[in-house]
RNA sequence: CGGAGUGUAGCGCAGCUUGGUAGCGCAUCUGGUUUGGGACCAGAGGGCCGAAGGUUCGAAUCCUUUCACUCCGACCA
């Protein structure tokens, strides 16, 4: 392709709307272009690359025995009723209706729309395993969009379902492609760490998460150093702290003016965070607005609510639940807000951090303004309705299977597998008969990929101070040669040369031969990221070009043929890594 | 959704406090000089100042309402 035909601009300046790398150096390179909030166009460079990735998922899905099937990104509200995610899917779902007032969503995903396929298709064992996979365009109203193709409303994935007899077919599926998934990443050039998951609306029960290591990303993972513990923040489980030793004094209400945070308490006090208990009272609702009741939760002073752990041991989903308001917590507590304790609460739903049953002698709100009781004790002064792990995890706690201290890293989620057993197949009646004509449920796994999210992501791991530096695989061009002077006959004519072996040599290239000076061709050459770059200049009556790597800052002066042999033979070996 | 901020030419911004009918850099077009890391000179085109109301002789500027976008928090591929 020649520069000077291609539909391209790169920026000189960075968009007011781009803050993190991926998202500045797509625009700037003129790659993706924005035409709402959270949702992007590509442009003939940013579009390659996105094809490279989906053809790099397509080969190991393939190589999986997937098969590619496509199916409408608009969904019809009654398979999404039939799975009971009508509601608990929520507000991020894009919701519409035709001209009759039928219901209908722009697909956040497709696990109703692959189960009723099978449901209709698939009657018998020996049809099973199957898996079915897709790359299509899906929609989710994101609260909140972010950092252009990160977070998008609009994006591109890679959705796969497989469907077995029984759990170890589903066990075996799944290795298959997490396997996948790993040589995907692998291929793409990312660094990145596959940890346990939670499987929060897609459901199920198993699940892992590929996260591509970033600090820009917006998914926390805990790890351990000492044994392969890996898991997001909200996954992971905590360890308590040791009970305590000391005997249980008598229970004592003290005078705490103005002590609304666990910080104020304790420094009143003179006591540490970890002897004080946090209290949140929230509501909860059930399947309608008028369904509600009200939860008090209480963990100890120093730590953090997961709220993935709360919403799961709740079995609701995450957008019916808020804080209570302060009108609220005054009718629960009779008191202001800060001063919610677990004693003499009543007309709320306890859950307690298991963490609390052993600790000693706290200090808690005293449900009365101004008010604090010292001395409290789990068992004796009050009980929970649920007490289970609450808490989140962050750097240093113990490692919930070795003990050591774990650390905490940030990164990109670009994949996620799923065990989901027969969530769907039961809820929508998706049956096989077994050998002897009885009725089986099918059983399922889902596993998805975020391509475009993973371009961003690829940016995000491969750029420097001057632009893009594309791992071969999801170039969008394999090598760009610059016409240095055009108008030179000598440049202009080994260019061309070189343009054509390379090209009948099976590699893609770019041949800018636009007439700029050479500074914004070097540039430009550095915003696209393309990995090899060939300067036809000042030597060029004489055969020689300079070659040059885009990651590198060394340059070489070679012949022509030797400089298209040399690129021939770097994409090849990079391409078979 | 809560909090903060911003909407002025394709992009980046100034002007707004103290109203007087819109400007700078980049990009674009023309001519010339240049040509190894985003050139220079001369000239030109391009904006219902996010939208709607209001105040005023007069509004980009003041007031009200609204929409959009970005950032910080809770959620996901």
């Amino acid at each position: 392709m020649r520069l000077s035909k291609m539909y391209f601009r790169t920026l000189r300046e960075v968009p007011s709307e781009a803050e993190i790398p991926s998202h500045i150096w797509l625009l700037r390179a003129g790659m993706i272009r924005r035409l709402v909030s959270g949702v992007y166009g590509f442009m003939p460079l940013g579009f390659r690359s996105v094809r490279k990735i989906e053809e790099i998922v397509r080969q190991e899905m393939d190589a999986k025995g997937g098969q590619e099937i496509h199916m409408s990104a608009l969904q019809p509200a009654e398979l999404w009723q039939e799975s009971g995610r009508w509601y608990a899917y929520g507000p991020e779902m894009w919701r519409l209706k035709d001209r009759n007032e039928r219901e209908f969503c722009l697909g956040p995903t497709h696990e109703e729309i692959f189960t009723d396929i099978v449901r209709n298709e698939v009657s018998s064992y020996r049809q099973l395993p199957l898996n079915l996979y897709q790359i299509q365009t899906k929609y989710r109203d994101e609260k909140r969009p972010r950092f252009g193709l990160m977070r998008s409303r609009e994006f591109v994935m890679k959705d796969a379902y497989s469907f077995d007899r029984d759990w170890e077919g589903l066990d075996q599926s799944y290795r298959e492609m997490y396997d996948a998934y790993e040589r995907v990443f692998k291929r793409c050039g990312l660094v990145f760490r596959a940890v346990e998951a939670d499987s929060g609306a897609i459901g199920g029960s198993v699940s892992h998460e590929f996260t591509a290591l970033s600090d820009v990303g917006e998914s926390e993972i805990a790890y351990c150093e000492h044994c392969d513990m890996a898991a997001t923040t909200e996954r992971a489980l905590c360890v308590d702290d040791a009970p305590g030793t000391e005997s249980e004094l008598p229970m004592e209400k003290v005078v705490t003016p103005g002590t609304k945070t666990i910080e104020e308490v304790a420094s009143f006090l003179g006591v540490g965070q970890t002897k004080t208990i946090k209290a949140l009272l929230f509501k909860a609702y059930g399947k309608s607005e008028a369904e509600f009741e009200y939860i008090g939760v209480f963990i100890r002073g120093d730590r953090e609510l997961n709220m993935t752990k709360l919403i799961n041991v709740l079995d609701i989903p995450e957008h019916a639940i808020e804080f209570a308001d302060e009108n609220e917590m005054g009718r629960i507590t009779g008191a202001v807000g800060g001063f919610t304790g677990p004693v003499g609460l009543h007309d709320c739903k306890v859950i307690v951090d298991s963490e609390l049953v052993g600790q000693k002698n706290l200090v808690a709100g005293a449900c009365e303004t101004d008010h604090h009781i010292i001395n409290v004790n789990y068992e004796r002064d009050y009980r929970g309705d649920i007490v289970t792990d609450l808490k989140l995890i962050k750097a240093g706690d113990r490692c919930p299977v070795c003990g050591a201290p774990v650390k905490l890293a940030r990164g990109i989620e670009v994949g996620q597998v799923f065990k989901l057993g027969t969530k769907y197949s039961k809820a929508m009646g998706a049956y096989y008969k077994d050998e002897n004509m009885e009725d089986q449920l099918i059983i399922m796994g889902c596993y998805g990929i975020g391509v475009t999210r993973t371009l961003a992501a690829v940016v995000e791991q491969h750029h420097d101070e001057n632009g893009i530096i594309w791992p071969m695989a999801v170039a969008p061009y394999h090598v760009i040669v610059t016409i240095v002077n055009v108008g030179e006959e000598a440049q202009e004519a080994l260019a061309e040369t070189i343009y054509k072996d390379l090209q009948k040599a099976g590699a893609e290239v770019l041949l800018d031969d636009r007439k700029e000076r050479p500074g914004v061709k070097f540039k430009d050459a550095d915003i696209l990221g393309i990995p090899i770059r060939i300067t036809v200049g000042k030597k060029a009556a004489e055969g020689v070009v300079e070659y040059k790597l885009r990651k590198d800052s060394a340059h070489s002066e070679l012949s022509a043929q030797d400089a298209a042999a040399q690129a021939i033979c770097y994409v090849t070996s990079e391409l078979n890594r």
